[in-house]
DNA sequence: ACGATGGTAGTACGGCCGTGTCACAACCGT
DNA sequence: ACGGTTGTGACACGGCCGTACTACCATCGT
């Protein structure tokens, strides 16, 4: 077979194997063998780009913050000048497809569900931090359109509008969501309108 | 040995073990012998209260669920006069001590942890409901005490309310949290002026 | 053209898993 | 006092787990 393979594409194929494993059966099915299927390479192939299932796990999680990053980079650099685009940007953050529904589920229950893994612990405060820095440029955004009242503490609101946003993407995730995606948006729209003069 | 043991109660020591493993080794640590050495039974004891790995993890949650609803209880049966009660009242669903955190983990951890569980799914659904009527309630509170605006929409408040309210629970989990409890109520004093006339 | 290189797949091993079964010990009603 | 009931603990079983090892084979550099 091919000589040379592409790591980082089989790392990513990987990744995103176990996201639809923990996504559809939940932690505790991913092992090396059902991710080896799932992804439909051998258990032995698998071993030689991952050797270990912390490595694994680790892989999946570092695959979510890229994702997640490049999504918000993308949006981020455009210029951003009316209310609507402000919410656009928010609504990004919000896992409404199944893509960053997959991540969320596969970011929260890594977690949540096997503390004792610094390097996921690492990647989670990554990741928090980076939603709170995206809430920032949002609420920046917003205030340079003139979108905002004056007085606010912008951190604080920055911290409330991340705090709003993982609210809303715990709720809407299945099974058992008891959210809709039009409730969510307006709740995003009702805060931000909560914000203005 | 005692031929009559008070079965609720031994339950709920299993379930609390539960609690216990998924906060300290995470929802793959759990298993029928970690459970019952937790709780300093014998495996084959265990199996008597609960027969299947399932029932242990449903008995988990619907100790979750009792326990948050008579902490629940015990707040709103109380008359709730002024701003710092209704505050009070909110900042009891959050996870500011070991019992709620060990809770709130134990949540988290079976709904993304496990799905395709029907029981679970149902629980979580429950305790959704609950928190979204407890913040209805509290904001009626507030309302009866002239702390809010007229002119809300008290169900979409209510549901933003709990979504801030789970958000902020979220960041609050450890470990990796990167959210101070002085800065939780911060948040929730924040949107709860922001609300007031 | 042909070894060297590096990916692949199959197998093996020790360990823990969930569950079933069963003999035994402690308490109850009679 | 004693037989029946009920909780207990120990073991057995089949299965899947993570990991290690080792032939095999397609490609690449020479």
């Amino acid at each position: 077979m091919p000589r040379l393979i592409d790591h980082d594409h089989r790392r990513a194929e990987l990744a995103e194997a176990v996201w639809r494993i923990i996504a559809r059966d939940g932690l505790e099915a991913v092992s090396v063998r059902h991710v080896a299927a799932e992804a439909g390479v051998s258990a032995g192939s698998l071993r030689h780009v991952l050797p270990t299932k912390a490595d694994l796990l680790t892989a999946a999680m570092e695959l979510v913050v890229e994702r997640a990053a490049a999504r918000f980079r993308a949006r981020a650099d455009r210029p951003v000048p009316d209310r609507a685009a402000v919410l656009a940007l928010l609504t990004e953050l919000l896992p409404l497809d199944e893509e960053r529904s997959l991540e969320l589920r596969t970011h929260l229950a890594l977690v949540l569900g096997s503390p004792g893994h610094p390097e996921l612990v690492r990647l989670r405060a990554t990741l928090d931090d980076a939603l709170r820095q995206g809430c920032r440029a949002a609420l920046d955004l917003a205030a340079a359109a003139g979108l905002l009242r004056p007085d606010l503490d912008l951190d604080l609101e920055a911290l409330r509008l991340a705090v709003v946003v993982d609210g809303l993407a715990l709720h809407l995730l299945g099974p058992g969501a008891d959210l809709e995606p039009t409730a969510a948006e307006a709740v995003l729209d009702g805060h931000l309108a909560a914000l203005g003069p």
